[in-house]
RNA sequence: GCCGACGUGGCGGAAUUGGUAGACGCGCUGGAUUCAAAAUCCAGUUUCUUCGGAAGUGCGGGUUCGAUUCCCGCCGUCGGUACCA
């Protein structure tokens, strides 16, 4: 048999679904391993060479490890609610039920056509009522339950209200939205919607008005994570603030508990990193400070209350609620100009502007509660009201803001920390020793620290403080296309979360869910709003709500009568390795993880993290060409139309790979000139046309070691039919600069030089590269082989199609180790020499330490090492080959199954076992040392394996080249690493 | 600004705890085979060189018998994040 790819893809594939393959028990006597992609959302594109990426290399991990002897648990699903589907359908007309549907049908079989083995009978789909019933149920647990931070965990409401009823708010320490006082009587005393709205200042899922970020153009608040320098991720729209009445689940409770559990998990320090920076924890004190004339004391967070002896003046955030009762008739006028101001800033005018000092004095004064100094408030909206206390005590000496405030309304500055010890020391470097500080002089900083928050609580002027940047989180969208939030109001407008029996409330069928006047699509499905339960909400949850319990459905997705059964929890426990892109390292993970840490408070899942391991893959990026008509004008003043490449003109260097999901941004140009052959200089006058150019119909040569692409003249009569519409456009546009635009080549053939960045694969940029060309063309192996093959599985590279040539040759090479030239099978029984099977353990134990490591680029090379050297010894033993069989069979399964077959065997080469190491054949009679003087190495020696030091030693001393290279200088010393190497001091 | 990652031939990238820098692959050069081409096979391929060697892993120091690896200080690239008090 020769070797046929494309036969082999199909035959084999064709068996998996028919035996079942990759069926996965639910529980089982083997020991159990989780390995997890991140699943996608089914968008129309399909799946490009970026994507299976990760899922290739979960693939290998799972069927080592399957190999090894576990129970592998490896699904797929689909992400499907969100914002994306919704904004197609609204685009297209087509609803995204049924556009889902077959973009879901698409990818399954895509990754199919991969080998990527999935037991499919798990898949779960988001957007299916079946499984959002129970995200309508996971999310209900926020509901149900408050959090107790005596006992740091969250418990059942009902055990709030007995405190309630025993004691009131007194002894309560709980998490929650606003501080209460209220007696057990008091309790008592209130009605069905009071006693609501108290609980709902506990409940980890509550609704509360709160300032959202609102994007008018989606229609719909959003999360943090979803704004991107003041503007929307999805489509970069203008993002404001507004308070809003909004569902949200209490992650604050569990901020301390997340960014602890991030010690006991394997996520690269990075990501760790930017979890917990995205938790934001830091330490200080409140303080309190008396108010001139007022009753109430303003508290203010600080982590330095070391300083307090230099504030000169306090400030509050324009939206403070005590502003308006600070603020003195006289003043009156400047604040209501000021806050008006701030009202008509749009966040992301704030965040580019941070340079402009702002702000009006309230007329109001406090007292310094250390030092009795009577110090003015102002307001600013350089303090923001969601941090801390949303007021801060100034100290312009040792904080960059607060000096130029001080400095731009003439306020005194007064020096406390003598930094002369520590040039260059920032606030936050926190050093320096105290001065002009009264009982704190001559301390140093972290010692003041202490001596002033402890200070402060002796005097009931203060408290030593934690505070978190993490806000909870909204979870409403005033959107169609997410789960119902499951939440009927009665007349009085008092919300009950409805029980398991009523889930799931599905989205009721419209055809129009665009957001208008104002109103959320849901609310103009009124049969549906007005139900028998009662008016209901009509908020959507979202994307997350689906994605934060996934894992835990794979485990037992057809339960009907719980989110997963227990003993299916109690097997798998946790996610043992967890694979996808670096884009949602904060958000997806900390939501889950936030999940999980609820679901084992109240003993739903037996561990506290739900991902043991976490790896990022990197992103396979493609160039995004561009054409650039420009209008320019030559020296004698006449107009032309040219096309210029930003990259050459701006002189910008060779673009490299962004490694997230960032826009690129278009490079300016700088230098205005360009020079056209037959016209002389001309300078650009305006950039008329940017136009993508399908990758495609792009050439990419090399010019001075650097990449170039091309779009030849003739390349745009290849566009199909398709493409009507495009070739149509693009020649229209070549037209336009028709008498200067083309380079000709020596050939004749005309071309236009493209200006390219790299970026992620896209539909709308037109640089998607598609694997099933690749995969008809090489096989399926091949194009797996070849995805490892290109470098580290964490970094991101530029897909590049060079290069798979060579894993084809090896690919074909390896086959010819059992099949000779004329296509017969020619394996032998005789017995192996040394040097075959020391080639193949040295295989078997790279190949196996690597996949450990995930490191497949060098298991690949491992593989063409051993058969370049299998080649050269002409081995054709069974013994020999049999282990590479098994060892080769995570990366190219078909072939590894039709050769395994070859050699006589029924049953899948999957199921077999990994071949074991066995270091004997390691062993050699005789080491070959380097030899160096001072380091340098200069020649190898033989020597037996087992010589000693001494042994080794005098051999070199007594050789004559050693002699030759020491000369007439002496020996000083001889360091001899057995096993390693031999190096020599002479001098 | 802060946090994190990275910097090795023409290119993608290898190098266990510090121990022969450049594995493997691409590309390129030469050769074999062929009427010719493709494919395949063989050899070479860091740079400089007076052909003895010498230099070399972003730059400058340091530790060490020995540094791509460890330490200090710079430079550059990429990513995240920011009036966070």
């Amino acid at each position: 048999m020769k070797f046929d790819p494309t036969l082999l893809d199909a035959k084999w594939q064709k068996y998996w679904r028919d035996n079942e393959t990759y069926r996965t028990e639910t529980t089982s006597d083997k020991p159990k391993y989780y390995v997890l992609d991140m699943f996608p959302y089914p968008s129309g594109a399909g799946l490009h060479v970026g994507h299976p990426l990760g899922y290739i290399a979960s693939d290998i991990y799972s069927r080592y490890k399957r190999q090894r002897g576990f129970n592998v648990l490896h699904p797929m699903g689909f992400d499907a609610f969100g914002l994306p589907a919704e904004q197609y359908a609204i685009d297209t007309g087509v609803h995204p039920s049924v556009s889902t549907e077959k973009n879901m049908a698409r990818y399954k079989d895509q990754m199919e056509r991969l080998a990527l083995s999935f037991d499919w009978s798990r898949a779960v789909n988001t957007s299916d009522p079946k499984y959002y019933k129970w995200t309508q149920w996971t999310i209900s647990r926020f509901w149900h339950n408050w959090y107790d931070k005596a006992q740091k965990k969250a418990r059942p409401i009902s055990e709030l209200i007995a405190h309630l009823e025993a004691n009131g708010t007194e002894g309560l320490q709980a998490a929650q939205t606003e501080e209460l006082s209220l007696s057990a009587s008091d309790w008592k005393a209130l009605d069905k919607k009071g006693r609501s709205e108290v609980l709902m200042n506990y409940r980890l899922a509550y609704r509360s008005v709160s300032t959202v970020n609102w994007c008018e153009e989606l229609g719909s608040v959003l999360a943090n994570d979803e704004v991107k320098d003041g503007k929307s991720e999805r489509g970069g729209h203008p993002v404001e603030q507004r308070p809003m009445v909004q569902w949200s689940l209490r992650i604050t409770a569990y901020a301390e508990r997340l960014l602890q559990g991030l010690d006991t998990v394997d996520y690269s320090e990075g990501l760790k990193a930017q979890q917990a920076n995205w938790i934001g924890k830091s330490t200080g004190a409140l303080a309190y400070f008396d108010i001139e004339g007022h009753e109430e004391r303003l508290t203010v967070y600080t982590t330095r209350p070391d300083t307090i002896f230099g504030v000169t003046f306090m400030v509050l955030a324009p939206e403070h609620e005590w502003v308006d009762q600070l603020t003195t008739p006289e003043q009156q006028a400047e604040i209501d100009k000021y806050q008006t101001y701030v009202a008509g800033r749009t966040e992301l005018e704030r965040q580019q502007d941070v340079k402009t000092v702002s702000g009006a004095f309230t007329g109001s004064y406090c007292i310094n509660p250390l030092n009795g100094k009577r110090v003015p408030i102002y307001i600013a909206e350089y303090v923001l009201k969601d941090y801390g206390t949303g007021a801060i005590m100034a100290v312009p000496s040792d904080d960059e803001r607060d000096k130029r405030f001080a400095e731009h309304f003439g306020i005194e500055i007064i020096q406390v920390v003598d930094k002369t010890d520590y040039p260059g020391a920032t606030l936050k470097d926190k050093v320096g020793v105290m001065i002009n500080s009264g009982f704190m002089n001559g301390m140093q900083v972290p010692e003041a620290i202490k001596a002033a928050t402890q200070k402060l609580e002796e005097q009931g002027r203060g408290q030593y403080d934690v505070n978190y940047r993490i806000r909870d989180l909204v979870f409403s969208r005033q959107r169609y296309w997410g789960e119902p939030w499951p939440i009927v109001y009665d007349q009085d407008g008092v919300p009950e979360f409805l029980p398991t029996e009523q889930l799931p409330v599905e989205l009721p069928p419209m055809e129009d869910f665009r957001y208008r006047d104002g109103k959320a699509p849901l609310e103009r499905a009124t049969d549906w709003v007005n139900s028998e339960h009662g008016r209901r909400e009509t908020d959507t949850m979202p994307a997350t709500a689906g994605s934060n319990w996934y894992y835990l459905r794979y485990m037992d997705p057809h339960n009907e009568e719980a989110f997963v059964g227990q003993d299916a929890v109690n097997y798998w426990q946790d996610v043992d390795l967890y694979l996808g892109g670096v884009e949602h390292a904060v958000s997806h993970i900390l939501y889950s993880r936030l999940c999980h840490k609820l679901w084992f408070d109240i003993g739903l899942v037996p561990t506290r993290e739900p991902y043991k391991k976490l790896f990022n893959q990197g992103m396979i990026g493609a160039p995004i060409t561009s054409i650039h008509l420009a209008r320019a004008t030559a020296e004698d003043g006449s107009e032309h139309k040219v096309w210029v490449n930003f990259q050459t003109s701006a002189g910008g260097g060779i673009p490299r790979m962004p490694t997230s999901s960032n826009e690129v941004s278009q490079t300016e140009i700088r230098d205005r000139k360009v020079d056209v052959p037959g016209l002389g200089t001309l300078t650009i006058q305006e950039i008329e046309l940017d136009r993508k150019v399908p990758l495609r119909l792009v050439e990419e040569t090399s010019v001075d070691n650097e990449a170039s692409f091309r779009l030849y003249r003739k390349a745009i009569d290849e566009l199909d039919k398709d493409d009507a519409q495009d070739a149509a456009y693009f020649r229209q546009i070549l037209s336009q600069g028709e008498a200067i635009a083309w380079t000709k080549e020596k050939d004749g053939r005309e071309y236009v030089e493209l200006s390219y960045v790299m970026g992620k694969m896209s539909k709308s940029k037109y640089n998607v590269i598609n694997p099933d060309d690749i995969c008809a063309r090489y096989g399926v192996d091949c194009f797996r082989m070849y995805e490892m093959f290109l470098g580290p599985l964490d970094q991101a590279k530029p897909w590049s199609v060079s290069g798979i040539d060579g894993v084809y040759r090896f690919l074909r090479r390896f086959w010819g180790l059992f099949y000779d030239e004329t296509g017969n099978f020619n394996v032998s029984d005789v017995e192996p020499g040394k040097a075959e099977m020391k080639s193949v353990h040295t295989c078997i134990q790279k190949v196996t330490d690597d996949i450990e490591k995930l490191s497949f680029n060098t298991c690949v090379s491992a593989f063409m090492v051993a058969t370049n050297e299998l080649i050269k010894l002409k081995a054709n033993q069974r013994d020999v080959l049999e282990p590479l069989v098994r060892l080769i069979a995570p990366f190219a399964p078909h072939l590894a199954e039709e050769l395994y077959a070859a050699l006589g065997h029924d049953g899948s080469v999957h199921h077999t076992h990994w071949p074991a190491f066995e270091p004997k054949w390691l062993v050699e009679d005789s080491v070959t040392l380097p030899i160096a003087f001072n380091g340098k190495t200069r020649f190898t020696l033989e020597f037996p394996a087992d010589a000693d030091k001494a042994t080794v030693e005098a051999a070199v001393l007594a050789n004559a080249q050693v002699q030759q290279q020491i000369g007439n200088k002496s020996v000083k010393r001889v360091i001899v690493v057995p096993g390693r190497m031999v190096n020599m001091v002479v001098g």
